[in-house]
Order: structure tokens, then sequence, then C-alpha cells
RNA sequence: GGCGGCGUAGCCAAGUGGUAAGGCGACGGCCUGCAAAGCCGUGAAUCCGGGGUUCGAAUCCCCGCGCCGCCUCCA
């Protein structure tokens, strides 16, 4: 009876039956970016990930006021400007309109609001001044932080101890700072940094604390989701409890969710160790859906490793399935009568398609084992295809309805293969054309070239042809509806 | 050192108590003028190793080994 949406939480670090606090609405909050410097896989596998779980959730019947928020205030970007000479606003601007353009690209829909700190300094400020009239914040030398040790909670979410974690400490000593490991709610501006006027003098807001205050803004007291990528897990994310449930003496989140991070050759993907791919480059590469499918074939709390191979393996299992679907679409009735064998075999696949699809995603999200069912169902249309040259009207019904059948749940929640087949495959042929530097024009002249050869039995020159397209990149396969060619 | 995660066929990856999904690749066959694609078949005595619980474990527990992440800004 797997009817109940089940997602890891790890505050309790198990799989939970997922309840809204106020069903059927769902508060999600999702940490987005510092808006310091261009957006890799890593950003946009959290991006897709929420994004997929926002689909599933609205599909599921909930109404969910998603927020995503940018920091576009902060020591890196105040950086950047400086080397750059050019103003933290103008940084922050860039890099903000880079990743709502990539990730619209990506096909991630917007969240409902998209907030941005510096939008929202006045509810920071009323929330460092309730933090301070409940003891557990301090004002020092025109700086605000939290008393970790007046919050009992501190260290639930990542399983930590203040004891412990005073013991390895790596952290930063300030003596401004009563206990090494409080943090900053408020930093004094120096000279030459932009700054906001407060009751503690000019400065701007401590990172953490944006999250928690905009969360309250537009989600209230308690979130039902928070995600975000494993690496918030400490110290963000628990910051962000204590500020939040220290403010309020109400629980935070009902639900954290953290998704695993990308590595290259084993190794993590990060900026400080320069070995990331851009998602501008990915985007230049490969089909959105590429990307998409390479990011959710694997389950989001394990780590991924990006390789070349896998990105191509990806891509060419995404070219048969929409080459299944493309010929699918070209399935007319032909005659009358009801299903045949084959046609019984898909219509039952349909059905246990429709199941498991929907099983696996209320599985914490099991995305691996939802795609893995929709190759399960295009392998059944494959079989069907060859006798549905001369369809009856119900096999003609059966292909329009596994093919809405596939856009309406994979493509509206995976966002993958949800596109009209025959525009990918057009869309697909011209970019990969143009990125080849091939005419698509000298392609279709080349195959009428090839098949008015085949019809006069001249194979040599027909073959000398494929070849010669195959050297270019372009494969062509004969079907029973005429030649079909993608260029890899 | 502390906390967390992972280890399943050549590679990637589901499966978390009832007898190993799926993708990429390989091999044989069918189809094809020949290919490609597709389809059919082959491929894990077995899920890192060793104990234990159970009628039954890849799945639960314990002990090892290896890899990774966090403990500092990081999706």
């Amino acid at each position: 009876m797997p009817n109940a949406f089940r997602i890891y939480n790890t505050l309790t670090r198990r799989k939970e039956v997922f309840k809204p606090l106020r069903p059927p609405r769902v508060t999600m909050y999702v940490c987005g970016i510092t808006a310091y410097d261009e957006a890799h896989l890593g950003h946009a596998r959290a991006a897709v990930v929420f994004d997929v779980l926002y689909r599933f959730l609205r599909h599921l019947g909930y109404e969910v006021p998603y927020v995503r928020n940018y920091t576009d205030i902060d020591d890196k970007i105040i950086n950047r400007a400086q080397r750059e000479g050019r103003s933290w606003r103008e940084i922050a601007e860039q890099y903000i309109r880079e990743y709502q353009e990539e990730t619209a690209a990506l096909g991630v829909l917007s969240p409902t609001h998209e907030p941005r700190a510096t939008e929202h300094i006045p509810e920071m400020i009323a929330l460092v001044e309730r933090l301070l009239a409940r003891g557990v914040a301090y004002v020092s030398d025109g700086e605000v932080y939290f008393a970790v040790d007046k919050f009992p909670g501190y260290g639930k979410l990542s399983g930590r101890r203040l004891e412990e974690m005073l013991a390895g400490a790596r952290v930063e000593v300030s003596e401004k700072k009563r206990n090494p490991l409080d943090f900053a709610l408020w930093k004094a501006a120096k000279p030459g940094e932009p700054y906001w006027e407060s009751p503690w003098g000019p400065g701007r807001p401590g990172w953490h604390l944006e999250c928690s205050a905009m969360s309250l803004k537009y989600c209230g007291e308690t979130l039902d989701l928070h995600g975000g990528g494993l690496d918030l897990i400490f110290p963000h994310h628990e910051n962000e409890i204590a500020q939040s449930e220290a403010a309020t003496g109400k629980p935070f989140v009902r639900y954290f969710m953290h998704n695993g991070l990308i590595t290259v050759n084993g190794e993590k993907m990060a900026k400080s160790l320069g070995n990331y791919v851009s998602l501008k480059t990915l985007l230049s590469r490969y089909h959105p859906e590429v990307i998409r499918l390479f990011l959710l074939t694997k389950h989001y709390r394990s780590p991924l490793d990006y390789t070349e191979k896998a990105m191509a393996e990806a891509e060419k299992a995404l070219y048969g399935l929409y080459g299944s679907l493309y010929f699918l679409g070209k399935v007319e009735y032909a005659k009358e009568g009801g299903l045949r064998k084959a046609a019984k075999r898909l219509s039952e696949a349909l059905s246990r398609f429709r199941e498991r699809f929907l099983t696996a995603l209320l599985d914490d999200l099991n995305t691996a084992e939802a795609v893995g069912t929709l190759f399960n169902l295009v392998s059944e249309v494959n079989r069907f295809l060859p006798s549905a040259r001369q369809a009856t009207v119900e096999e003609a019904a059966l292909a329009r309805e596994v093919l809405a059948t596939v856009k309406e749940l994979s493509g509206e929640i995976l966002g993958i293969a949800g596109s009209d087949p025959g525009s990918f495959v057009e869309e697909e042929r011209r970019r990969k054309a143009a990125l080849r530097g091939i005419d698509p024009q000298e392609i279709e002249e080349r195959l009428a070239a090839r098949e008015e050869a085949r019809r006069a039995k001249d194979f040599t020159r027909a073959d000398a042809l494929r070849e010669e397209l195959l050297a270019q990149g372009v494969e062509v396969r004969d079907t029973p509806w005429g030649p079909f060619w993608m260029v890899l």
C-alpha cells in the first residue's frame, strides 16, 4: 500500500512518512546560491532534485509555496567586486541572472518566491533584536553573535556535541567571540565595504541569518520541508535551526532533505578544487534533458561521479528513448480490430508503468527506479513497433495513450521525455549538427542520394554515402517509416 | 580523532527480510541488400570479508577492510 510518501529526514536519519503540518499546504524552502561565480553541475543537481520534489508534491495534490533564496551580499561577492572594480550589486545581479537562465534552460520550474538577502534587511534586523531580547545573542564591538551554548539543541541536526567540536576546532579565533563556535548574526562593515544602518552600527547580515528571516516571512515559523546540499548540514543548517528556534520557540523544520554531492574522479566537485564543470559548458554540449537524465539516474542522496563517458551514455539512452517515442507517434490506424499479442503486452506494461513509476517516487523520491520503469515501458514499445505499421483502431489508440502517459508522468514530474518526440528529434539534429559544424541540408541531400542509390540497387554507392555520413558523426538507421538519423 | 555515508555483473545503478530492475558495453541468433536500431538468448552460485539473528538476508546486528563527505566558505 505504498500510497504514503516516505522521505529520508536528516533530523532523524531515517525514512519517515511525510505528514505536512497543514495539508494540503506544504511549505518548502531550499537554499539557493551565493551569487559570486558561475553555477556548476553541483548547483544543477540541487536545483533539479528539488525541482522534481516540487513537481511531485504538486502531482500528489499539495499546494506548495516554494522558496529558493539568493545570497546577494557576502564576503566572496565583495572580494570579487573589489578585484574586478565593479559594484557588489552588479556581480550579484549577473550571477543571479545567469543562474535563472541556466536553471530555466534545464527545465527547472521557477519557485514561488526567490527572495534576496538585501531585500530583507529590516526583517533580519528584527530577528536579531528578538534574539538579543531572548538573551541568546550578544553585541560585541559593532557585531552581533549568536551564543551557541545558550541554545540547548545545538548540534542536533549534524549529530555533534559542542565539547567535541571545540576539541577538534579549526574555527577562526576571534577575540570578539565568547565561544569560538559562536557565529555572526550581524557583521560590522570595514572601510570601503557596503553597509546598512542598524542599531549596532553600519554593517551587513551574517550568511545564516537570511534563511531564517526569509523562511519565517514566506513560510511561517515551522517549515514542512527544508532542502539543500549535504555540505550545508553543518554549520549552515545547524545555525539556521538555532536562530529560528531560539527566536520562535517552535520547531523550525519538520523534514530536512539533503542531496549528495557531485564528484569528479571520486573527488568532490568544488570551485576551490578547480575541478568543476560549469552549467554553461554542459548546456552548450548536451541537451538539457540529457543533464537531467544523468542527474536523476542516481538516487539524490548518493554521491554522483561526473565523467564524460557517463554523460555520453545518458545522451545515448535519451536518444534511444525519444527515437522509440518518435516512431510510436507515427503509428496510425490502418484497419479494424482490437489489440493483438504485442499490443496486449504493451497495454499491460503501461499499467505496470503507471503504478511502479509513482511507487518509486513515493519511496524517498527514488528517481533512479522511476527512470528504470520508464525504460521497461520503452522496451515494450520497441517490441510493439514492428507490428504497428498496420495498426488496428485500438492499437493506434493505445499508442496515443502510451505517449500521453509518458508525458504526463515522466514529462511532468521528472522533466524527462515530456517533449514532443518530433520536435526533440529535429531540435537535437539541428543543435548537434551546428555543434559539429555540419549543414543539415547537406545531410538531407546525402540521405536522399543514398535512398536513390538503394532503389537502383547500387549498394556500393549507398554504403559509401552512409560511411561518409558516419564519418561526420551522423548515424543512419533504416526503419519501416524510412531512414532515421541522429548526430552523435 | 568525532559525526555521517558508501562498497551489488566489464562500467554505471535500483533493490533494505522471501530468493538479484534498468542503462552502457560484450558475445550468439533473428531482422536487413549489407549495416545500424530493435527483438530473442547468454552473463552476478550471489551482492567487500568474517561472524551472528531468522524457516529464510544483498537487505537486520556485531567485528574487520576499503573509499568518500562533513567537522572552515561551499549545492
